[in-house]
DNA sequence: ATGGTTGCTTAGCAA
């Protein structure tokens, strides 16, 4: 079982590369996130055309997530379900082949101190419920996602300038920690222990070409699929041409 | 050198 993550940065930018890249790869799930659009407007009649489902839990202008996957999901859920009154659209769930998969996209935070952080962090502590609530550590689930941090230095390619940025700071790499701690296992991390390998680059700055990256969209699993995990990989190539999205897909093989 | 890009929506915000 093939699983993909990638944050799209508007699927109506990214339309002809989701669709291209779905008919490469063929995975079985294909988590997205930053879809910028309404349910309405996601392409779920070419997304079937190309032979998936979609699952979308969608926003206006911003945020926005989606499951595509080969087989029927089950147990569809939009939203966090707690009892905060939260208009964001950051995350669904779907069961496929007998999987609890989630795409998260974790709010990014702005500026470390702000309320954009704040919402951060309480997001991590909100998704660490959620998870405790639904599931087991010793159920089948697959969170996948851009995240947002960077576990620890060997995933930011120059770590001093973004010490003390939203992807890096101690805090925010506590808040994942304690998400991880709950019963998952950092899936790419499994298979590429040494890190120097990025997700994400910044439009900005030269960013790709000099590989100033970071590692924030993941795949983390509980035990019993960790075990099932064979590789993992980020499809760098993804990154390259024209009108990319600014994060690249990363993959996991299960058995 | 206090910069630079992209997307959505149309000048300002978010990333």
């Amino acid at each position: 079982m093939k699983i993909a993550t990638w944050n799209v940065n508007s699927i109506r930018a990214r339309h002809d590369r989701a669709l291209a890249w779905l008919d490469k790869h063929r995975p079985d799930v294909r988590c997205l996130q930053e879809l910028k659009v309404i349910d309405d407007v996601f392409p779920v009649e070419a997304m079937a055309e190309a032979g998936y489902h979609a699952a979308v839990h969608g926003q206006k202008t911003y945020n926005g997530v989606a499951i595509l996957s080969r087989s029927e999901p089950a147990d569809v859920q939009r939203g966090l379900d707690d009892d905060v009154d939260d208009p964001q659209a950051r995350l669904i769930a779907a069961e496929i082949e007998g999987v609890h998969v989630l795409s998260a996209y974790v709010p990014n935070g702005q500026e470390v101190g702000s309320d954009k952080w704040a919402y951060k962090l309480a997001w991590f502590e909100r998704l660490g419920a959620y998870l405790d609530r639904r599931f087991s550590p010793t159920d089948a689930v697959v969170l996948c996602g851009d995240l947002n941090v960077a576990p620890d230095d060997t995933d930011v390619a120059n770590p001093e300038p973004w010490a003390d940025s939203v992807l890096c700071h101690p805090d925010a790499r506590d808040a994942l920690e304690r998400v991880r701690a709950w019963g998952l296992v950092d899936v790419f991390r499994k298979h590429h222990p040494a890190g120097g390998i990025y997700s994400w680059w910044d439009y900005r700055r030269l960013a790709f070409p000099k590989n100033d990256g970071l590692r924030i969209d993941h795949i983390l699993a509980t035990e019993p699929m960790a075990k099932r995990s064979t590789d993992a990989a980020v499809d760098r190539d993804e990154r390259k041409g024209t009108k990319p999205s600014d994060h690249a897909p990363v993959i996991a093989e299960f058995t």
